[in-house]
RNA sequence: UGGCCUAUGGUGUAACUGGCAACACGUCUGGUUUUGGUCCAGAAGAGUCUAGGUUCGAGCCCUAGUAGGCCAACCA
């Protein structure tokens, strides 16, 4: 058994070099810290698997720590939320902590840096303050209060915390340098008065800590060794270390920022504020709507555990922004399910279909496989009767030979059950078609193109089945920089229709998964009660037939576009391939050299001088496709093609190049 | 008009101390199949943003440029 080496990301890298540094395993431990103001969403779980991924890996702890310094946004029910969230992904953390756990040590500490002269109480307006911060090109000023003594900032302080002041009438800022490049260095916010309830400590507290003050200290507090956030904080890390810096003991472990970039996934938003919207609007039914990004939605549409963090693991972690293709998730999901979901039949838009030689009233029930994938899933019964529920979509009176399935000259296989051989169909007025009657057989020998689904009328189920579309329709919807993300909403995202399940069906229960075999993977909605049952349709089937009957539609239209399938698979021109070769040639060993110049110079055969050239100007660094071209030139020459001024220049240069491979394919000339 | 970060097939990530740019998704072929699914076999697609430099050799190191992102909440 050899270990697989996997590559590791920048963040592991970072690791495994302090564990070389001599940092031991033992210390190793990390953080989720999320605000408990909204619900986790897909992008929150790139971050959940980066820190708790981490901790398996290592088998470090990781904390979950709610990040509640803002009284006036957090609230328990997101508490509750996020750690269903992530229990449901599987992760256990070590300890569940707040960092209003920590607000004591955090005054203790901020009443040590007044007194070192390192923290002042500004009694300014915020407009005042925002003014001598300055802009990021021009430097701020120091403030009028900065220079206040160490015992009145006490003193203000003091009597900060004890309520003595109204909102707004103070702060308490780190005194740093106003003139800084970084703006989150000058002299930024400690504390602000907030005279609000807070859902841990209620009224204790009539001063709040920001973030930057409670982030760094609360990692060192629970030695957090790696701390591990998103892009936008990069700026921090200066003011994280600052702030560490007036605390931290030689001895102990002292957290280290480093920032990855946030997952953004096309065709759907994260912020939690749009979100929200949506939410409030009523765009959506809820936070768990299942065409919502956020975990509980993901969860209601029938996503598993399981392949959101195998997404999470091949998304994979880097330090450059990213928009990633939906259809990864949709691989993910699917890839999960096959393997585990129960097939069963289920019509969504039946058309009838008549077996008239099958007797009225009879019925049989065959066994059909549960999952072919899974050899201990066993098997079933399904109820078959003269009167069926097929796919609309699975008959066409008269089709190209590119349909394989009923046509009125095309039997098929019912599947689990007989072949069948379409005779009539009975129309309406207006030309729909409301029956199609035909015979079966019962020899399993006859050769058919497609099996079909179906379900016996007298036997089926009436579910509601809810399919869904993505939100938006634009691949970035809050990147645009004139439309508003609403204005790319989907106004068909959701698409409820009555369908026709087997009965095996009946008992399913909420969460329960199934393939509904040709269609998709199909969840039981939590709306479901005793007498009735809603499905959620998770993801469709890879269905090449769509695809292929979309692009012959396309084809059919726009004939002067019937060239482009060729362009597929173009002929590559022989200049092409030989810039090819060029490119690595100097790399090559010698031997392999002397086969890739006899394959240019066969090539060149082919070469027009005209298509040379341009290559001409390829630049001094490109050294091999200029030895590529030399040996090109040098074939065209001795076939034949006359000199001039620029294939002179262009030998001469050749011959004073300081690679001597180049200098002697062009004195060979 | 300051500072910081980033740049590798269509998308996302790899490439250990410089050594023939790899993997996954997607796309396209073909095969198997009682799911036009799965599975199997194969293919196309990248001068690694540009221009210089260092080197026998650069995706990787250096310089300059270009493009994109982030930074001026008593939010996190």
């Amino acid at each position: 058994m050899s270990e697989e080496t996997k590559s590791l990301n920048f963040i592991e890298h970072i690791i495994e070099e302090d564990l070389a540094k001599g940092m031991s395993r033992d210390d190793l431990r990390f953080r989720f810290p999320p605000e408990p103001n909204g619900y986790l969403h897909i992008g929150h779980t790139k971050a959940i698997g980066i820190s708790f991924g981490l901790g398996e890996k290592y088998n470090a702890p990781v904390n979950l720590r709610f990040d509640d310094t803002n009284p006036i946004k957090e609230e328990q029910e997101y508490v509750d939320a996020i750690k269903e969230d992530v229990a449901w992904l599987g992760y256990t953390w070590e300890n569940e902590v707040y960092s209003s756990d920590y607000f004591q040590q955090l005054y203790d500490w901020a009443v040590q840096l007044i007194k070192e002269g390192k923290a002042y109480v500004d009694s300014q307006s915020s407009e005042a303050m925002a003014e001598q911060k300055g802009t990021p090109t021009q430097p701020g000023v120091d403030g009028p209060y900065r220079n206040r003594s160490v015992e009145e900032n006490l003193d203000l302080f003091e009597r900060m915390k004890n309520g003595e002041f109204d909102e707004g009438s103070h702060v308490l800022r780190a005194k740093i340098d106003m003139a800084h490049t970084n703006m989150l260095m000058r002299d930024p916010i400690m504390y602000r008065i907030l005279k609000k309830y807070h859902h841990r400590t209620g009224y204790d507290w009539c001063i709040y800590p920001m973030y930057d003050w409670t982030h760094g200290e609360s990692d060192y507090i629970e030695s957090i060794s790696h701390s591990l956030c998103s892009l936008e904080f990069k700026p921090h890390r200066e003011l994280y270390d600052w702030f560490l810096d007036q605390v931290v003991d030689d001895g102990k472990i002292r957290p280290k920022q480093r920032e990855f970039a946030r997952l953004n996934l096309s065709y759907t938003i994260m912020s939690k504020r749009k979100l929200l919207k949506l939410v409030e609007e009523n765009i959506v039914s809820g936070w768990d709507d299942p065409r919502m990004p956020t975990i509980s939605g993901l969860r209601r549409r029938g996503y598993t555990p399981n392949a959101i963090k195998k997404f999470i693991e091949t998304v994979g972690v880097a330090r450059r922004d990213n928009i990633i293709d939906v259809a990864l998730l949709e691989f993910c999901i699917r890839e999960d399910l096959n393997k585990t979901a129960p097939r069963v039949m289920a019509v969504l838009d039946p058309v009838k279909l008549v077996i008239t030689n099958y007797p009225e009233g009879k019925e049989e029930w065959l066994e059909a496989e549960n999952n072919q994938e899974d050899d201990s899933a066993g098997f079933r019964k399904v109820p078959f009767s003269r009167e069926l529920y097929i796919e609309r979509d699975d008959f066409k009176e008269q089709a190209g030979k590119k349909f394989f399935r009923l046509t009125l000259d095309q039997e098929v296989r019912l599947k689990n059950a007989y072949i069948v051989k379409a005779e009539s169909v009975v129309k309406d007025d207006a030309g729909n078609i409301l029956e199609i009657h035909a015979t079966y057989s019962e020899d399993p020998n006859i050769k058919v193109r497609s099996t079909i689904h179906w379900v016996s009328i007298k036997h089926a189920v009436k579910a509601e089945v809810r399919e869904y579309d993505r939100l938006f329709m634009h691949e970035s919807p809050d990147t645009h920089p004139e439309k508003d993300f609403m204005e790319f909403l989907n106004p068909e995202s959701l698409k409820v229709v009555t369908a026709y399940v087997e009965p095996s069906l009946r008992d399913a229960e909420v969460n329960d998964r199934f393939q509904f075999q040709r269609l998709g993977y199909f969840s039981v909605d939590k709306d479901t009660t005793s007498d009735k049952l809603v499905f959620n349709k998770t993801v469709g089937l890879r269905d090449s037939w769509a695809k292929e009957s979309k692009a012959a539609g396309k084809t059919a239209n726009q004939t002067q576009n019937q060239s482009k399938p060729k362009n597929n698979r173009p002929q590559r021109k022989p200049i092409d391939i030989i810039q090819q070769l060029g490119k690595k040639y100097t790399n090559l060993p010698e031997e392999k050299q002397l086969t890739t110049k006899a394959e240019i110079q066969e090539l060149a055969k082919k070469v027009t001088y005209d298509e040379l050239e341009p290559w001409f100007k390829t630049a001094a660094k490109k050294v091999g496709t200029r030895i590529a071209t030399m040996i090109t030139l040098k074939t065209l020459l001795e076939m034949g093609l006359e000199r001039n001024e620029e294939i002179d220049a262009f030998i001469t240069a050749g011959k004073e190049d300081k690679n001597q491979i180049l200098a002697a394919e062009a004195t060979a000339i």
